[in-house]
DNA sequence: AGATACTTGACTAAGTGGATCATGTTTATA
DNA sequence: TATAAACATGATCCACTTAGTCAAGTATCT
């Protein structure tokens, strides 16, 4: 459902995002220690967050990478999407019985689902819980 | 999210519920024509199904396989898990760190949601407008 | 100049999902 | 009783994705 590449990444942006005040960029080799993400996963993960323009790039020494988004303008579902998620739609076998159309509503209501929820957490709404120490109560 | 394999199950499934008032058993043949799934993995999906007990197989000519339970008994949440749906969680870092417990948190509410739809959706409700030949309108 | 750090591209290794094949066993029926 | 229909079992295979690695290069600060 959700792959390990999406949570690196969503680790990623949210650790950017909670440091965003900071003037120097951060090193994927802080977020790799922090976070426990293999260094050269990451390199790749955040080659694709920069193609998406999430992040901007500092090369050199003292360099890394900065947000270019506000936080409060990312959710977790354009993230995931970034990553690959859901490329691939629900199973079917191509017939159009009756059968087959049920199955495919119900398959379409879970990815509904899955959806609403990504896109309703945003990188703001993680980042200020995680400065206030909150780790837990999202949901009422 | 959902894979073929859980799909044709559910497909079968039904196939086999709405037909349950049939005297002879239904052979893979037919749910295979009917439906487009190819044959051989029929035969492997029907193994898990008859090993979970929910269906019971007729061998020798003029066999197949019938119901063992009745549709109203059977969620489309029960026959995934019997297809290994979900069997690997949420990815993790290992790590307990704010951020992490967090994103948790959220990919378990996804995961709650769709077993919760899953669960929701009984073979008796599908097989019941099956024969309406109602093909849509589930969702209020 | 040298250390730090990103850039790019190719590459590998493992696991999974989808699918197939061969061979055997059971049973109805002509 | 022979034969065909149909399930039973086990092995195997291929393609694809995911996770992770490596190496050579470029930019920048000190």
């Amino acid at each position: 459902m959700i792959s390990a590449r999406v949570h690196y990444a969503c680790l990623a942006m949210l650790e950017l995002a909670s440091r965003s005040s900071e003037e120097a960029p951060i090193s994927l080799r802080e977020i790799s220690d922090q976070h426990g993400v293999p260094g050269p996963f990451l390199v790749q993960i955040f080659r694709s967050l920069r193609a998406a323009g999430w992040v901007q790039s500092v090369r050199g020494s003292q360099g890394g990478y900065r947000l270019l988004v506000r936080p409060e303008d990312v959710s977790l579902l354009e993230i995931a999407e970034t990553m690959g998620y859901q490329d691939s739609g629900n199973p079917s076998t191509g017939k159009t019985t009756a059968a087959e159309m049920m199955l495919q509503e119900v398959w379409e209501e879970m990815s509904r689902a899955s959806r609403e929820i990504l896109s309703s957490v945003r990188l703001s709404d993680l980042a200020e819980r995680f400065h206030r120490g909150e780790a837990s109560m999202f949901y009422i």
